[in-house]
DNA sequence: CGTCGATGATGTTTTCGACCAAAGCCGAGT
DNA sequence: ACTCGGCTTTGGTCGAAAACATCATCGACG
């Protein structure tokens, strides 16, 4: 299990949102029961998701959360990585302010350490697939046409 | 981070003994000395290996760890799901005994959970760069020129 | 002996979730 | 119109449980 319930509660979140229209905010505890999530839990969860900008909020009554932007221009890498706080394989990787990927075992100067080129590979397909992907691609489950990365049988 | 230092120890474990004669064990001790990894957590991670039989062991004065098969033998799926018990992005997306993902939201007969799409591929992408590595690409840094999948500049 | 092999104890960190007080917003009642 | 009360977010602290990383012990074996 590589990623929390953190990045699993809060996509179906942002499902939920993007489900309903975007004038009408939806309260966390409409959310909580209708999805069967913990709400204490999901108040954390929609923090992160509102500091990054993704989710618009009202309070008092008939207030809730809504969808910052449409759901096509919502890609799941900036969801996530909002959730989960970065996304990286392995401390190795850890995209610094600019993108750059920079090894702290990196010798300087010498050889890099051989791990790195695997656990960057790795880095590249997760947030490359999560970038592939919109809010809109999940509410509709009908499967996109073009570049379908979907993985046939792999035993693991 | 997603993958815990159990991968990342265990990798550049493997990676250590890809690199001397598969004939002449290596002891732990030494393992542990020349790549600065506690001894005693190396223990745990080389007995998930010799379970998954991609090492063996040989015991007494001289024994010590050695691959249990050729370097280009042994993709970088396997040890990590050895390591780390599976290779799952999210409870969600458990492969079991057939490669076959169940969801256990899967309302059967109904619609699945509409989130299982984004992590089926997530979990794609990963076991697909993962297989398509061993650890003899680890060995020697040199970049492979077919299908390289190392990411470009992608801020996240 | 030197080394593996199994097991269990331990301290730390992360997850997961509960709870609560403050503050903002809305609508109803006066 | 204005206030008041209830609904909701906001943000914080807190705690239990699990996972992680490590150490330690003891036996088996070559």
């Amino acid at each position: 299990m590589m990623f929390s319930t953190k990045a699993e509660y809060g996509v179906r979140l942002m499902v939920h949102l993007a489900r309903v229209d975007r004038e009408e905010p939806v309260s966390l505890t409409a959310i909580a029961a209708s999805e069967g999530l913990p709400l204490a839990y999901l108040e954390h969860l929609v923090a992160s998701l509102r500091r990054a900008e993704l989710v618009d909020s009202r309070r008092g009554a008939h207030g809730g959360y809504s969808l910052a932007r449409a759901p096509e221009e919502i890609t799941m890498a900036e969801v996530v990585a909002a959730l989960e706080g970065g996304i990286a394989p392995i401390e190795c990787i850890a995209a610094d302010s600019e993108g750059e990927v920079v090894c702290s075992r990196e010798t300087d100067g010498g050889e890099p350490c051989p791990t790195k080129l695997l656990w960057a590979r790795v880095h590249g397909a997760i947030v490359g697939t999560l970038e592939d992907m919109t809010l809109s691609d999940l509410v509709r489950p009908a499967p996109r046409t073009a570049g379908d990365t979907t993985q046939p049988k792999v035993t693991v």
